[in-house]
DNA sequence: TGCCTTAGTGACAGTGACTGTCATGTTAGC
DNA sequence: GCTAACATGACAGTCACTGTCACTAAGGCA
């Protein structure tokens, strides 16, 4: 019953914290603001959330735990890079169960420097846990062999590549079709050779 | 003159930061025992500091700006792959100017959350200097083909965990020889096939 | 039903990172 | 030597966040 109570709280303060921010900017948003908007005091809301940021950034770390889960349930024989592509459907899946309020935080995250910083180093954290399910797959030692860091972070890069070109074009081609894309490139040998620009 | 003894200020007032930060711990260090170690009011830190934060990743942005200037020079038919590398000998240059203020830098930027946040996304600035830069010399338009920013983030993401692992093992192997080891295979088809460890 | 433990909350005080402002001193340039 | 730009310290203020404490409303139990 309890239980209940908190949970809708949390909500409320939540999607509050995510109008305001969005309104008038992370800084010009003071924790108090927020609490009053949902009617509890300022220690209440420090009781539900971290820090101001942690209502934007908590979120990845859920997604990031169920990023690894999903790395793992694929099949032991399955290439890096197409165990890695697939679990990363739960972006998209992500995206596309809430747009609206994804792409909220999508802007957040990218245009608040204070949540972009919190943000890139949440990446950080679902790179080693990535790591970890791959050198455990590839049935190395993630500590000595370097190959399961590098496949991960070129991995989340791809994926930051491929988001921020679908957001920057206004979702024009399929987020699905871009990871693809970006996952080709980033998995394969660049070019030996560069073509200068005329200017 | 009076652009030496600021100079002069902001070189103490750095030293005085990252001692008492490596003494004490970052989070237990208030700017206004770094200002009293050097002599100087709290006011006059932030003078010099956009913030305790500005002491240790400041010179992180010179590093970047360097960085993207060493690419700049590379020959313009030079492979992105050999390009970069090359530039990152920046980073064991720099490493070997002042290894133990180079080392403390690092602790500190690896172990304090603040400032990890703050390195992970200065590197993302990294990044982007690159990918023009990259984009510059293949022809290309940054902001639609994927693959200048995609070999930036691969580059960047090899640095780390050479830098990384280098620091991990006490530097049993030099960082160049790492470099080139997480080059080759960050640049490199991954294996299509995996093992499974027996257990 | 009445008691009692417990979780959740508000009020309050305090620390510390920063910022704006102003008066004072100090120095470079004339 | 005079003046104007600069650098600093002192002070006040905001805001994120934390510890503490008393109060209140449940939920469990005799």
């Amino acid at each position: 019953m309890r239980e209940r109570t908190r949970v809708a709280i949390r909500k409320e303060l939540g999607e509050a914290a995510v109008r305001l921010f969005t309104e008038r900017g992370f800084a010009e948003t003071t924790a108090r603001e927020i609490a009053a908007a949902v009617g509890v005091s300022e220690r209440t809301f420090f009781r539900y959330f971290a820090s101001k940021e942690d209502v934007v950034l908590g979120v990845l770390d859920e997604l990031g735990i169920e990023l690894a889960a999903r790395l793992a349930a694929r099949p032991a024989d399955e290439a890096p890079f197409i165990a890695l592509r697939r679990s990363f459907d739960l972006m998209t899946e992500t995206l596309a169960r809430d747009p609206e309020w994804s792409l909220a935080m999508l802007h957040l995250t990218h245009q608040v420097p204070a949540l972009r910083a919190g943000q890139v180093e949440k990446q950080d954290l679902w790179a080693t846990r990535l790591a970890d399910e791959l050198a455990h797959r590839m049935g190395v030692d993630a500590s000595l062999d370097l190959r399961p860091r590098l496949y991960a972070a070129t991995a989340l890069s791809a994926l930051d590549v491929a988001v921020s070109h679908w957001d920057a074009t206004a979702g024009a081609h399929p987020l699905g079709e871009l990871l693809d894309q970006a996952f080709t490139t980033a998995f394969k040998t660049p070019p030996r050779k560069t073509r200068r620009r005329p200017n």
